[in-house]
DNA sequence: AGTTTTTGTTCCCGCGAAGAACATAACAGC
DNA sequence: GCTGTTATGTTCTTCGCGGGAACAAAAACT
């Protein structure tokens, strides 16, 4: 059974609402706009609002007057209320950030590390230096696929079932923790190119190609935490075999590891990205051969939207990473493709197929939505409300 | 914005969630257990099903005393209550149905039809003929994509690009269709072998392969709710040209047609379903083509479950039409085939591969739970408690 | 300066669910 | 067969929430 509801709990679950409207909103509104939005009054809008005040959960400020009519308040964070901290985990870097209801991203703080579980503690560190006591949850994306939410495969790094736990220790605050081209899609979702669509998916194109199914502006995850693994379809026929340990993925025609693989080298997470990007440069200057390998490229990436498009019905598809490139230098090409793998009568509906617009930030501000996502709900807002503080 | 929620609307939620919960449970149970499920007093409960009584929506039976304590009643749906009709329109036949709330369902009427869509008006005569004043509310299960939930698409009788609306006119009862693959997977789902699954999938294999993604108990539908294409992604590596449009179709070596085009035959949906099922007898006698051809047949479906699975992750998936064969004809080698389609990483979790339990009548069950589904509202409970009867 | 428009504020009301106390009807043990 | 135990039904009071009406306030328009 979903949530009990009684008539006590009726001034949390719309103080949740109203929250989480401000949050999802893509600009701040007044007072009277939340009480239209929510359909309740404005003495019940102005109870909530106060409450929430109280608790540090928003604030009030004199919204500039937009015609007649009394002047009115604008619906904002609270200058002292919680934040969530978002780490970006990559393969040679972390970046912390703090991240206000709303979704506004302060960067905080970056680090290298050596590939060693070792950087935890660095990370640890950094979080205490910058917690103010506002910090109420922590967000973490990271790449590889995250067993049931908690246990770690990733494979550049040569982890393997790594647990959270044993990564984090104890002494962290309360961590939730995703997968980056799951996180990136969320982020494009909430506050991106895929904004309000009830169906859409998102692909973040590297090496590799993960990706996720976005609905009704949440990811979906499957029954392990592991769904997102698009990349390892044979939606291209490739006969080659893939480091997944199946023939003939997806991947391997689709990202950098299929430019790189094209000119001889092996795929390799530092020099082989420059050497694609390399391809890409040389692609847009004329350089036949480079020109070759990015329409390949390009060729079995709409080629497997298509297919995806014809099983998921998307409402537009968003691209980050390399797909950005490749959106900019073979438009046409990939839709092209696509339009060809569609089933003939949905081809007067195509998927649009954009690039992300919230950009390099995707997986750090997707970690930011479900560290909020994790205290956005009745229980935590009740304890808030009460517990004083 | 989500539903509002007045203190006012507070008891029709939860007499909502009530009803939802005698039509989702397996066993009827009694008031005083729905009183702990929904977290409720035992006397609001009492309040909740005396007004449900009263509306006809519920109907209270002494329930045979298990221990100790005062005896109690089971909920059970009310004798004079709303029913939902359920149509399952096939090629050439139809059923009618009646299905109560909590799912039982009674078979009314069949009928044969001549592919055209002048069936209709005798459906609609039919429901006319079997309605008591108790018609709620109609589902109807057809093959083939629906656009939009109202624009048919069914290429094997040829009709293209049909309104729902010019079908139905305007006298029906509030219709709502969808597609029978999808309603068959929904049925799993709800009352079948996917019970209580937060994600799994469905595939009902004929001539085509035709699925759904199941989360949560709802099926996927998509932006244009013509989502579940599955057998239309180039899982398999075919090289043949498919009907839909699209080369290298998985439904090209799954299912009837993948048989039927083995033994030089056509696919047509006659004489070729009779011969796919001779094929499957043969081969179970042992006769070596047959057994091959229903090798193939088997390996294919594994190796495109296995994909399929790394992108969605499901925890089950099952299986209806000749799937059902399959799984017990060739068991092993589908679960071997989607084994090695799996990432690595993840093969020590491989989707369970089940047929269905609903059997035959998931697409007819699948219609009476969109049926349902559209009444069982705060709005429909809310006038029906009023609005007198 | 008066009017219009929009929002904030106050007060009272209805309603739904909780909780306590009590009633009821079975079973279990002797 | 009587009594205690257990689970449920019933009744009554209380509390809190949101709605609505009436009024106040603060801007813009005329």
């Amino acid at each position: 059974m979903p949530h009990t509801m009684t008539s006590a709990d009726l001034r949390i679950h719309n103080q949740v609402r109203l929250l989480r409207a401000v949050h999802d909103a893509a600009e701040p509104f007044t007072r009277a706009e939340a009480a239209r939005l929510l359909g309740i009054g404005r003495n019940t809008a102005a109870a909530l609002v106060g409450e929430l005040e109280q608790a540090r959960l928003l604030h009030e400020v004199p919204a500039e007057s937009s015609g007649r009519g009394r002047p009115t308040t604008l619906l904002v964070p609270h200058p002292e209320g919680p934040v969530a901290f978002a780490v970006d985990f990559r393969e040679d870097s972390w970046t912390l950030a703090s991240v206000e209801l709303g979704g506004e991203v302060t960067e905080l703080a970056t680090g290298e590390h050596d590939r060693t579980p070792q950087v935890f503690p660095d990370i640890r560190e950094t979080v205490a230096q910058h917690e103010t006591g506002r910090l109420a949850v922590l967000g973490f994306a990271t790449s590889g696929p995250i067993s049931d939410g908690h246990r770690l495969h990733i494979s550049h790094l040569g982890w393997d079932q790594v647990e959270l736990h044993d990564l984090i220790g104890d002494d962290w605050p309360t961590t939730v923790i995703d997968n980056d081209a799951r996180l990136a899609g969320l982020a494009e979702s909430r506050r991106g190119a895929l904004r309000g669509m009830g169906t859409a998916m998102h692909f973040h194109i590297d090496f590799d190609i993960g990706g996720t199914l976005l609905l009704g502006g949440d990811a979906q995850r499957g029954a392990h935490h592991i769904a997102g693994e698009f990349g390892h379809m044979p939606l291209t026929g490739s006969p080659l075999e893939c480091m997944c340990g199946v023939r003939g993925c997806w991947s391997l025609d689709v990202g950098a590891n299929a430019l790189v693989r094209r000119f001889g080298k092996e795929p390799g997470y530092g020099t082989g990205r420059e050497l694609a990007q390399e391809v890409l440069r040389r692609a847009e200057t004329g350089e036949p051969e480079a020109e070759a390998a990015l329409d390949d490229n390009a060729a079995a990436l709409g080629r497997g939207l298509g297919a995806l498009a014809n099983a998921l019905d998307p409402e537009a598809i968003s691209l980050s990473g390399m797909g950005v490139e490749l959106i900019r230098l073979r438009r046409e090409l990939i839709e092209e493709r696509c339009r060809e793998g569609l089933m003939e009568f949905r081809r007067d509906e195509p998927p649009k197929i954009v690039p992300g617009t919230v950009g390099e930030r995707g997986p750090l501000q997707g970690a930011a939505e479900i560290a909020w996502d994790a205290i956005l709900n009745a229980e935590w807002v009740k304890g808030r409300l009460s517990g004083g503080n």
